[in-house]
RNA sequence: GGCGACAUAGCCAAGUGGUAAGGCAGAGGACUGCAAAUCCUUCACCCCCGGUUCAAAUCCGGGUGUCGCCUCCA
């Protein structure tokens, strides 16, 4: 597989370290609110990279953090008058939900910093012993000009960097691009024992930490959105590096943005959409299915006309599983047909093309075009009283295909009898040519939510939504 | 000022040297009592100008336009 490095601006082959195994950590969120369609970005993509990591036999263990302490939570638990913990509790819950909902799985770890402060501590004690750092009144910064490879990811150097003027002036810093292990106490904040005194762990440590803890020095993959390369990842790099001398991350992905009418959406600037507001509208898959229909790294737009678009997608993959699953209900065993064998020889083509399109930089939009290819073949080609082995293949193939990028994860539930007998009078009424009193149950099925379908194979049903 | 990305149909979006995938929407047709689903057909001067090449959406140069990072940020 080949997967496009940041540090090396080129796509390269993905050589785990060690053989089948892969380590990989993604920038997690601050708990201070819901997160938004941006941030759901990375979550989806690099769960669908972790799952098709999975799917090539790579055994993989991925970490992915939970910020809870952070000036955003501080001020946060202010307005709501209540503590950190408590704002931070509750987002980590608010995230699981959401992330449930677009089908993003469980990390392996969900390391907080709050948990691990005896970790984050040990880290900047080794950069202190190495030099790295100096402290200015209880304030620990970590010293940039002394790691001489600091820029490397970013591909920035430091003069340059200091052009740039958009830089906050802090007289205490040697350099401005210094920036804070450790935070001094300020009144009112939470805070913890340390060789420097009571204060917090500045944002970059935590990443440094936690990923070395729990995968080690040196990792396969780490990813986040491209506007943690500087200086988050940057900062990231000096800390590890810096405190266990060998390379941190092997492979640095990064994720394009969503934009809103062609700007960032951004929690800053305020034109953000929560994934919360969004489920209220529309099933949290059409937004996972709407992250990868394009590449991960190319910018894209959101609008509620993209998500209708998508959702119409959307629709024509769960027609396809179901017509499937329809027709494997009352398929037979009986030597396939001339159609369903050149249905069962072309099938390992769409999986080659699924996987040819995967291998090349996660490209999912191409990935997806190979499981439309299937579907068009499969609805053409496949009657009522199909063969079972063939439908079996089709089926299953579908299913990993759909599954390797998380997708038709929806649940679906029976009829209560009250619905199969309104179904059935209908086809009695149908019977009998009573137009009236058939497209009346119709409608009012549909006014509960089922859709009912009359196909040359018989009656279908499907929920709306 | 430094670093970087993008520009393909009405809308999204693949494709990085051999003559334009896929999805949505639209049009026509098949099937259907109707509807839906499904199938078939149809829908592209690949931002502009030069260059390299037998051959360029694709490579090179120059434009134009849009956006991002350099400040917390996915």
């Amino acid at each position: 597989m080949k997967l496009y490095n940041t540090m090396t601006r080129k796509k390269e082959d993905f050589v785990p370290l060690v053989p089948g195994e892969v380590k990989m950590y993604s920038c997690g969120p601050t708990v201070y609110n819901y997160f938004h369609v941006g941030n759901a970005r990375p979550f989806i993509v690099f769960d669908t990279l972790r799952r098709y990591l999975q799917y090539r036999g790579y055994k993989v263990t991925f970490a992915q953090n939970f910020t809870d302490v952070d000036d955003k939570i501080i001020n946060r638990a202010r307005q709501e008058n209540t503590n950190e913990s408590a704002v931070s509790e509750k987002y980590i819950q608010e995230y699981f939900r959401d992330a449930d909902g677009l089908n993003v799985r469980r990390a392996d770890y969900h390391p907080k910093v709050t948990e691990h402060m005896e970790e984050i501590i040990c880290t900047i004690r080794k950069l202190e012993e190495r030099g790295l750092t100096y402290n200015v009144d209880g304030d620990v910064y970590y010293d940039t000009s002394k790691f001489v490879e600091y820029g490397k990811l970013s591909k920035q150097n430091l003069e340059e960097l200091e052009a740039g003027a958009r830089v906050d002036i802090n007289e205490v810093k040697k350099n401005p691009f210094d920036f804070a292990l450790w935070k001094k106490q300020k009144p009112g904040e939470p805070a913890w024992e340390s060789p420097w005194g009571l204060g917090r762990p500045g944002w970059h440590i935590e990443c440094s930490a936690m990923s070395m803890k729990y995968l080690g020095e040196t990792i396969d993959i780490h990813s986040g959105g491209q506007d943690l390369i500087f200086p988050h990842h940057e900062n990231e790099i000096a800390q590890s590096e810096g405190a266990s001398g060998k390379p941190f991350a092997r492979y640095w992905l990064h994720n394009g943005f969503i934009n809103i009418n062609n700007e960032k959406m951004s929690k800053s600037l305020g034109n953000f959409f929560t994934v919360r507001e969004i489920s209220e509208k529309y099933d949290l898959e059409v937004v996972r299915l709407f992250m990868l229909s394009a590449h991960y790294r190319s910018p894209i737009n959101f609008s509620a006309e993209l998500l209708d678009q998508t959702k119409n997608a959307l629709d024509r993959l769960y027609n396809a599983k179901a017509n499937l699953e329809y027709l494997l209900g009352q398929a037979q065993e009986k030597p396939a047909t001339t159609e369903e064998q050149a249905l069962k020889s072309a099938l390992p083509g769409y999986k080659e093309k699924f996987i040819e399109a995967m291998d090349d930089d996660l490209n999912t939009a191409d990935g997806l075009a190979a499981i439309f290819d299937l579907v068009r073949d499969v609805n053409s080609r496949v009657k009522a009283e199909s063969s079972k082995e063939v439908m079996q293949f089709a089926y299953d193939l579908f299913m990993e295909l759909t599954g390797v990028l998380g997708l038709l994860y929806k649940k679906e539930e029976g009829l209560d009898a009250g619905i199969e007998r309104l179904i059935a009078e209908r086809q009695k009424a149908r019977k009998e040519k009573n137009w009236a009193l058939s497209d009346k149950i119709r409608d009012d099925l549909k006014a509960q939510g089922i859709i009912l379908e009359d196909t040359p194979q018989g009656v279908k049903w499907k929920r709306t939504n």
